[in-house]
DNA sequence: AGGTAGCGAGAGCACTGCTCTCGTTTCCCA
DNA sequence: TGGGAAACGAGAGCAGTGCTCTCGCTACCT
């Protein structure tokens, strides 16, 4: 059925080649010492020719962060789809610790994807949606939990006009959109859970905290309660 | 009365010249981007020249790691030290909104300081002073919320006792030392605070959040009152 | 059957971090 | 008041980088 021409299947294949040999030189030395030259040396060819597969370092980078997205989403999608629907606390924490657990097992893919950008360099836009999965996710642990008639522990007495505005986007995220209580709670759980995975595995956590699994469990559960998770 | 020779004085000044060229290259390029030649080039002398003052080029970006460290820190205490004592909802927001305007008029350095590290670079042990000096601001804070006989919002049931002594280190930043949910607290608005920060300045809110200063604002008063501030 | 487009190899450019050597200058101490 | 030693700046050079250009070749489409 697919009539592949045989450049064709050639060139799809070389390109998944090329994709694993950088994959393999980005998990063990890291996204800045990801090299062009040392992939075609890996794979006994020019690295003139692999110009003809990827225009640019950038661009296989970029291929690489997609990669990336798509493993953390599936991943996250996997350890939170084991858990019977009605446990929202057990979603909740599933997602999470599947988060930070595929943090620590992809070092360098988590830096490539919630580091520093690299140099002067701008994501394009086919990276936003592989990028959204695992925070789809966890929002739709807080949608569930707002449609079950649940509500997160209490905040600041009302939340502002122009921020209901400025919510609008990741609250229409899932369907029905969540209330602005629970996308500030939503974004506020997501970044703390970004923030203390970049903080451990940087290591800025160095001194401040013993024990990260027991640390980890704990601000898991706490942000479980403000979320009003049960 | 300090009898610098004249070797002496002509070596600190060149330091001096070679890292505030090395500091505006960062600024406006990013810390992949910094080069020894280019910096050898700006001060009008050999590349190898510079190598007499910094070992390595890594040695050059630990020195401007440092400073950012010293320079955010000194920001923030700043700013929340103009802040009546009393009034610890405004300590609180003073220092984190010093954070992020500091972050975002030193993306690159904001990137250095808390972004992931650059290839198999381990900060030395020189800069993990100058880095808790803005964290230990907002502890500070927290610590006087728990003097003046406040408490957090409610979490879970209690804190494990592995978590207690996990803790100690943060706890103990301060004196008298954190009570564990205190401690809680505190490392999880630092968590939420630094990731959100990173995820507005590296680009991830893109397609989330319309105006970041309104829902930064909430962030804050929400983290306030989960600190138990008033 | 023939023109076109994709392909791989190789050379080359401009750049990088870093090292080594070489003559010169400054300092310390005897 | 000399040295001798250490610090210094410049230059050349090594090994590596991303990327471009040109060259023959081959598979494809019309």
């Amino acid at each position: 059925m697919t009539a592949q021409t045989a450049r064709a299947t050639a060139r799809a294949e070389l390109t998944r080649d090329i994709l694993a040999s950088a994959a393999a030189q980005l998990a063990e030395t890291g996204p800045a010492a990801l090299s062009v030259r040392a992939v075609a040396r890996d794979l006994g060819m020019a690295s003139s020719a692999v110009y003809r597969y990827f225009p640019s370092r950038d661009a296989l980078l970029t291929a690489l962060l997609v990669d990336a997205f798509d493993d953390l989403g599936a991943a996250v999608e996997d350890a939170e789809a084991r858990v019977r629907r009605g446990d929202l606390r057990r979603r909740w924490r599933a997602a999470a610790h599947a988060v930070r657990d595929w943090a620590r097992e992809h070092p360098h893919e988590y830096a490539l994807a919630y580091g520093s950008p690299v140099p002067g360099y701008a994501a394009p836009t086919d990276t936003v949606e592989p990028a959204m999965r695992a925070a789809r996710v966890v929002l739709g642990v807080v949608a569930d939990a707002q449609a079950a008639g649940r509500s997160p522990a209490a905040g600041p007495s009302r939340v502002a006009r122009g921020e209901k505005a400025a919510l609008e986007p990741v609250a229409s995220l899932v369907d029905p959109p969540l209330s602005p209580a629970y996308a500030v709670r939503g974004l506020m759980a997501w970044s703390a859970l970004l923030g203390h995975v970049s903080l451990e595995l940087f290591g800025h956590l160095h001194n401040g905290v013993l024990d990260y699994d027991e640390h980890f469990a704990t601000l898991v559960d706490q942000l479980a309660a403000d979320l009003g998770l049960r």
